[in-house]
Parts: structure tokens; sequence; C-alpha cells
DNA sequence: CGGTCTCTTGACGGAGTTCAAAGCTAGTGG
DNA sequence: CCACTAGCTTTGAACTCCGTCAAGAGACCG
């Protein structure tokens, strides 16, 4: 069953009793999701939060020229949103979709806000996961402002390995912040020089 | 007192009982923090949150070249840390110092995970706070991941237009991820062009 | 005052972009 | 199962934004 995940995920952090996780069960809708499919799109409002089961998606924005600037993968075991948007239910910035055939779990805000009262922990495990999620963007903008663009590369390979097999080096290269035909060029000179 | 400047905000999201409000005070304390000295330097395990009362702290990174890339400021009324250092009880990679003359609130790790043991809502009120950070700190990325120097530094002046007057302009440049002679030039410039 | 720190200015250099074109890969439909 | 197309990758030349280095001018503090 594809809960188990979830379960699994939140189990790490908190406990979690039979009725608690009865609860959730109905709080989540399973679906599928195809490839290059939207999730959301710039000007929606998100109202659900998304975990992801099977496959990837990724969220990014889109610039005054066109351009894509990718914010997150979310492969297996991850959750994805416009946190603007689905927390103050306003128009979105983002865009999500699937990177590849991909199936997530999804609860509306309100139910969300219902399973809080219901079950307080919960505010733990999305707190250590808020705070989890920040570290990480902090160290990400660190990296963006004090690294030249081989090195945030080298960054993103270790950090990430698996992802890297998966995924067009121009998702790679937007989510590292240089063009596409930049990418190819580093990566080719490198070669060359080692 | 000082700490009213903390109850009020924490008080804007949940609401304390009196014995909620004296066991917040027993695990603050306050502390005053002269300009240009430091709460933590990298290496260091930051072992207490820090919230601002008066004046103003920093947090920066040291890259190798030894630049500086200033990851957040903190005027009265905002928490600043090193999350990773601190959550995990790891050796920092970030520096926190004093701007101006200041005047801070502290708790111990320890203290705070009582806290969140004998007043639960506080994991409500530290997860929309991390939940904010998260929103701004992506907000950011996108901003240097997709905007030229001149809109980067639009963007500060609209957003912190009071942080505007007090900081130094290399502080400006540093967090918005530019040069200080590169700043100063693009401001003439575009002073001549208007 | 004298020294340190910040801001300014200029010439030069380099990392990364833009534009354009060609080769390659992979999905899609017949 | 092949042919065709659309999208991805590569490559090169010209260009630009921003960094580096260096030197001087203010500004602030003891």
């Amino acid at each position: 069953m594809s809960a188990e995940l979830l379960l699994q995920s939140i189990q790490n952090h908190i406990s979690l009793s039979e009725t608690d996780v009865l609860a959730l069960g109905k709080s989540f809708r399973a679906r599928k999701l195809r490839k290059k499919h939207f999730i959301l799109q710039e000007g929606e409002v998100l109202n659900h939060a998304i975990f992801v089961t099977q496959g990837c998606l990724r969220s990014y924005s889109v610039d005054k020229n066109g351009f894509e600037h990718i914010l997150q993968f979310a492969p297996p075991g991850w959750w994805i949103s416009d946190m603007k948007s689905f927390k103050r239910q306003e128009p979105a910035t983002l865009y999500i979709d699937a990177i590849e055939d991909s199936e997530i779990l999804m609860i509306s805000k309100a139910d969300l806000d219902q399973l809080y009262l219901a079950i307080p922990k919960l505010e733990h495990f999305f707190r250590v996961l808020a705070e989890n999620a920040l570290i990480t963007f902090q160290h990400r903008l660190i990296d963006n402002l004090s690294l030249p663009a081989k090195d945030r590369y080298a960054n993103f390979c270790s950090t990430y390995p698996t992802l890297i097999q998966l995924l067009p080096q121009k998702y790679v290269a937007s989510y590292i912040g240089v063009t596409p035909e930049f990418l190819s060029k580093m990566l080719h000179q490198s070669a060359r020089k080692s």
C-alpha cells in the first residue's frame, strides 16, 4: 500500500496510535501523475500538501524572460509544495509538475488543519520537517553566494547521487543556477583537464 | 521589561496561560551584546536560541577566500541562529555577531526541549516560525537565481526599508551577493541614468 | 589628530550568458 | 517497427555582468 512510506517517515519522528493511523489514512488521497503533468501552476492557489511515493516531482519558478529556476526536486519520501501559497491560500508563484510518471499522496489544507487538532504530535513532526528544510535551503543559498558553478555541481552530485542519474542535465543546470549550455561546456572541459 | 516583545510575538500565534508565561520567563536569560562582539563563531556548538530585543545581529559564513556572506539580519523581534548547529548540536558553519550594541534573550537547547513538553503549543509556534522562515529563504534563493544585482538590491530596499538606513553598504552587498565595489558602482551609475 | 574602516573610482580580467547551428536521443504515431 | 518530430545536448564566437586589484578620499573613533 502506498501510504506505507508516509507512515514510516512520520513514525521516524513521532509514535502513532492506531486511531492516529486511521485518521491519517482517511485524510490522504492517493493519485497518479503522468510525466510533465502539473499539480500547480503560477496564479493558482495550492490547497493540498503533497507527499511523493513514487517517481519524482519538481517545483520551479519562471522569470520574466521565460527561464525556469528549479527550487526543489521531490523523489519518493519527500514533500513538495509552494509553501507560501499553501499556508496563506494565495496565488502561487511556483509551478509543480512530474519529471516522470509518479504517485503522490495529497491532503487538503482543511484536513491538515483538522489533523493538527486531532493529533497534536503532528505539530512536532512538521516543525522538524520545516526546520530541516530550512537548514537545507540556507545551505544552498550560502553555496550560491560563495561557490563557483563547478563546486555547486560537485555538491549537487554528492548530495543527490541517485537523482543525478535520473535527471536531464538542463534540470540540474537550472537547479544549480547556470544555463544548460554552460553546464555542458563545464562538464566537457573538466573531463579534458583531469 | 525586555521579555515583553518576546511574549507579544508568541501570543500573536498562540495563547499563553499565566503558568506558561512564568515558565517562559524562567527559561530565558537576558544579555547585552556590544557591537562586533560574537555570539557564535565557526566550529563552536550553538547551544542557545537567540531572540533579539534591541539593536541588530547578523549571521554569516566565511568562504575559503575569506569573504563574508550574510545569511540573515536580525533586528528586534527576530530570532537568529545557526539552525543546523543548534538543532543537531554540532560545530557551526556560521558566525553570529552584533551589528550595533544590542540586547537579546537566550534559551538553552535543553530548556527549550523542556518547554516543548511543558507547553505543547510551542511546537505550533515554532512550526509556523520555521515555515515562514522557509518561505523567506526560498523566495530569496529564487531572487538570486533569477534577478540581476540591481533588482536584488531594489527588492532588499523595499522588503527591509528600515534596515537599509542602519546598515553599512558592504553588509547589504554581502547580503544580496555582490562585492562592495560593484554595489558602489551600481548605485552611482543608476543615479546618473535616472 | 592619527589610524582604521568604509566608500569610491578606474582599468583590466574572467566566469557565465546569449545566440545560432548542428548532432543526438527518445517518444510517438502510423 | 520504422520514420518523424520535438526536445535535449554540444560547440563556438561574441558579449556582459560582475569580480579583482589598486589607489585615493572620506568618515568615524579613540
